[in-house]
DNA sequence: CATAAATTTGCATAGGTATGCAAAAAATTT
DNA sequence: AAATTTTTTGCATACCTATGCAAATTTATG
């Protein structure tokens, strides 16, 4: 049992084996042709050599380096994000692949980022939460890289793309605040450049139209506390919302909490709010948020699955989807007098947090 | 400029270039012996064939893969996580280091990632959240590899680790509800196999006691919802608690919406609430938890440069580092009279979110 | 037992870069 | 201009594994 050497190679294995390197590496090769009493032959001298594959190596030689490049930002502002990391982390884990990430601030921008992860030959690149250059679209199409956007709608045809149907969440919210009767309402937005936002007060503001209604609109920059210094400017308008829509769940919060502790409103007695994401924090009992949940799981399966695809059959095309949101109904907006089908009613009790 | 090509490599860049190829290897080398002249050459020639090194044979060749491995917890469940990790890929990522990241939950063994990680020739592991079994210490320190851990206390000498000071914030968290005249305080544990929660604890009782109190504990299992439980438990017994200090922020907020919002408690005046971390939310208008600081970037600076530099001199013998937190006073808890030196004042107003 | 078929094995080489060493070229000194 | 020093260059090889191919071995068939 004689450890020194610090890293073993297969050529020693195969030296103490008393067979060829070439079996060596069969034995650690799935599916590979090799009879069962040399790989067990070879997995003994393995383990006394302490021996562990080299994936470097291993990827230099057969063009795969089992790594998937992500790219996430947000991470610290907004909890849908390490819930979707988490989420990516484990399925590419438990399908085999590595992940190289890269945490980025929302306007960094991306054509520094991919180059070092090209540099690491990763077999396929997943964006959230941040766009993509169509330069960098082009160079990583020309370098058989396929990417997914999750949560970005697309630049071009070069990347697929997993989002939620934001403008129909945003109508489902315009339904619901119409449905329960109120007839001043407002929209907190996350950004102006940003596809989920946009989206989400297009499909707002249209359904609010067939109705006659239009919103007020104030920035929240994505951010609890700006989102909590809009709801403020809303309260002082000479007629004030009484329903606040937002683009997500923490600006919802900062708004709730702006609503109840600094304009001593009542939610949603005197005011409505809803958010959008459904993060663990819209169950808390002291929020108990009415919001349009994303399905991250569904989302991120069907992100995972078309990566993994496209990374085995280098002829598939890139794929855009539209998942749909549910709403979810708790106790931070009015209720109609009728539910709807289809809606999601989760209260505290039911929920696991 | 025909860009047909894949993945252009350093030998045809060479042979455009009218070079060798270590010239070409050298041009992208920094330091390396090469004449301004034909670098520009060769960048000349690699621009024009879309080429990039491959890090991957780089890694190989040079026997170092400028990978980093992290293994990381808790990271949909305590807002502080995504805060370090968000802080050790930038610093990882500004010193050239790329992150190859495994997200586990506080369960899961070790014994099954780490290998996963070696194989990739890493040249550095940083856990955080997660223990290290003696066996992989050893597997790790055979092979060269150095592990830091970061906000666990090591089990052994084989690997660094960088925590914050929990026993004296224990302490510290004890002298301020003394000093403002609590008679009746509580602890909400977060698990009973986890080194930071008991130092708390310990920190917590171990001053207490030198003014003879002695604390309810109760189990939070650091999740909002067991601490929001196990607040209601604690307001039901005989004597209720007047002050209530958390082995984390997420808790302590958990225990401060029950207080206030299940209990109908005044916060501070009738129930003192202190966290621990100083995590964003702690500093949200409608929270404004008083709670110890850990000074993250300065704890994940040491970190990241202790590992680094055992990366660099292979000799550098593991580090425990304990740094000290910071009593931040905002209003969940009440002031004593005087106030000590050393503490901060935070206040919503003062603080960016 | 001989022959054909199937399985297992080793050889040789590829994958792309870095680097020690000696040769060549350039710069400096005498 | 020759001699010396310094800088630059290319050659050859190492890094470690995977795999096509032909040879060797085992198994099955007649």
């Amino acid at each position: 049992m004689d450890k020194r050497k610090v890293n073993a190679t297969s050529t020693e294995v195969a030296k103490l084996a008393g067979v060829s390197q070439s079996a060596v590496s069969r034995a650690f090769t799935p599916g590979a042709s090799i009879a069962e009493s040399t790989r067990r032959k070879v997995l003994h001298a393995a383990r006394k050599l302490g021996y562990q594959p080299n994936a470097i190596a291993r990827s230099l030689s057969t063009k795969r380096s089992k790594i998937i490049g992500i790219v996430i930002a947000n991470v610290t502002t907004n909890p849908f994000y390490p819930e979707v990391l988490d989420a990516l982390s484990r399925q590419f884990q438990q399908r085999g692949q590595r992940v190289m990430l890269f945490v980025v601030t929302r306007d960094q921008n991306l054509d520094d980022i991919l180059p070092q992860l090209l540099e690491y030959r990763v077999d396929g690149i997943l964006l959230t939460a941040a766009t993509l250059s169509s330069a960098m679209a082009h160079e990583c199409a020309r370098l058989g890289v396929p990417v997914t956007l999750f949560n970005r709608s697309v630049p071009d045809a070069h990347a697929s793309s997993f989002c939620c149907d934001n403008i129909e969440g945003g109508r489902m919210a315009a339904r619901l605040l119409i449905k329960s009767g109120h007839h001043q309402v407002a929209f907190v937005a996350g950004s102006h450049d940003t596809s989920t936002s946009l989206e989400r007060e297009r499909g707002f503001r249209e359904e609010l139209k067939k109705h006659g209604l239009e919103p007020y609109i104030e920035m929240g920059k994505f951010s609890y506390r700006e989102a909590f210094d809009a709801a403020r400017r809303l309260m002082k308008l000479p007629k004030s919302p009484d329903a606040v829509f937002c683009a997500n769940d923490i600006m919802a919060i900062g708004v709730l909490d702006a609503l109840r502790h600094a304009e001593q409103k009542n939610v949603p007695e005197e005011v409505s709010v809803i958010g959008f994401d459904d993060i663990p924090m819209a169950a808390w009992p002291s929020y108990n948020l009415t919001t349009i949940r994303q399905p991250i799981e569904k989302m991120i399966d069907s992100a995972v699955n078309d990566l993994l695809d496209r990374i085995n059959q280098d002829t598939m095309t890139p794929k855009q989807e539209l998942v749909p949101g549910d709403l979810v109904i708790r106790s931070s907006a009015k209720l109609p007098s009728g539910l709807s089908s289809g809606w999601v009613i989760s209260t505290f009790e039911t929920r696991n947090v």
